[in-house]
DNA sequence: TATTGTTATACTCTATAACTATA
DNA sequence: TATAGTTATAGAGTATAACAATA
């Protein structure tokens, strides 16, 4: 006897942030193996994966994009500089920080996408790869939706009183 | 001028963890300051929350459910039992740490939820509820598959070596 | 002997404020 | 004056191994 009660977990799983957690989790156990393997972290990856496919970017973009906090992204920075995997590009605003991949960083990124692309195939055909489109075009129509709410909403009708974190 | 190169941003938005990351972030930063303005971090809310629905849980059941590590947990149930919201709940396998919500943290609960409840409403309306429904179906649903991709998978067909991770 | 959970430890990320430099 | 980024700092989560207690 496991004392598991399974019972009402129906609720448990309609919990927005919830479930968008536990599904993360999942796939990020499955491809974590090939980022860990090359001795990158997680956010490191985003970084090396949201500048493959663009020219250079700056720290704020990629802080936004790769959900990183600026002081966490000034390490990361530092990190992979030391690695010669991204090398800082020249700027007309100088107060911008403008990373770019070098030779280096361009093959690594190319190497764990090869090596994880038999999992992501594997996914794909055990999940769908139609509803594998459709649910990434709804998180990403999600993360839309809630930043238009924000935009479009007065101060005063958000949260009661935002104090501080972790007090 | 900004110089955000919005180029082939579609294949980035195309990666399933980074996705999910970004559409998480997005719901954690609309309901976050209702579980901070009451002192609660987001994992000791998905505990609570995890709670709320069952009679009592056991660390390892709370532990997968919320996506918390036994050590992280262990301090969680601390925490939380100290400020009199949760209980221990005696088990006939003394080993299990069993724990329910105290009528206090049953309040709480039901605080958090009712302030906000206007918030989850209006992300409803301005996404499609139905829609909202199939996006929480198709992530139980990936959640399920990489699970039996896992369960299924014999361990040799996994990744090329499984290093330590952040080293 | 296997399982459950706690402790110990190191590292990383999270989060905020304060500061510097540039626009 | 506003913006971009770094530094500083505190705190929490991540991750692993080792240990204790129970089954």
């Amino acid at each position: 006897m496991v004392p598991h009660p399974k019972t009402s977990l129906r609720k448990f799983e309609k919990s927005l942030p919830i479930a968008l957690l536990r599904s993360r989790e999942a796939t990020t156990r499955l491809f974590k193996p090939f980022i860990d393997s090359h001795d990158l972290t997680m956010p490191q990856w985003r970084v090396l994966r949201a500048l493959a496919e663009a020219e250079a970017l700056d720290a704020k973009t990629l802080a936004e994009r790769c959900v990183i906090l600026p002081p966490s992204l000034t390490r990361i920075f530092r990190c992979l500089t030391q690695r010669g995997l991204i090398a800082q590009v020249d700027c007309t605003d100088a107060r911008r920080h403008m990373v770019r991949l070098t030779d280096a960083g361009r093959r690594l990124f190319e190497e764990v996408v090869e090596e994880s692309e038999p999992s992501y195939r594997r996914l794909a055909a055990a999940f769908g790869a139609e509803r594998l489109d459709t649910l990434l075009d709804l998180l990403n129509e999600l993360r839309d939706t809630v930043q238009n709410m924000e935009d479009t909403t007065p101060e005063t009708s958000l949260p009661p009183l935002k104090r501080a974190a972790n007090h």
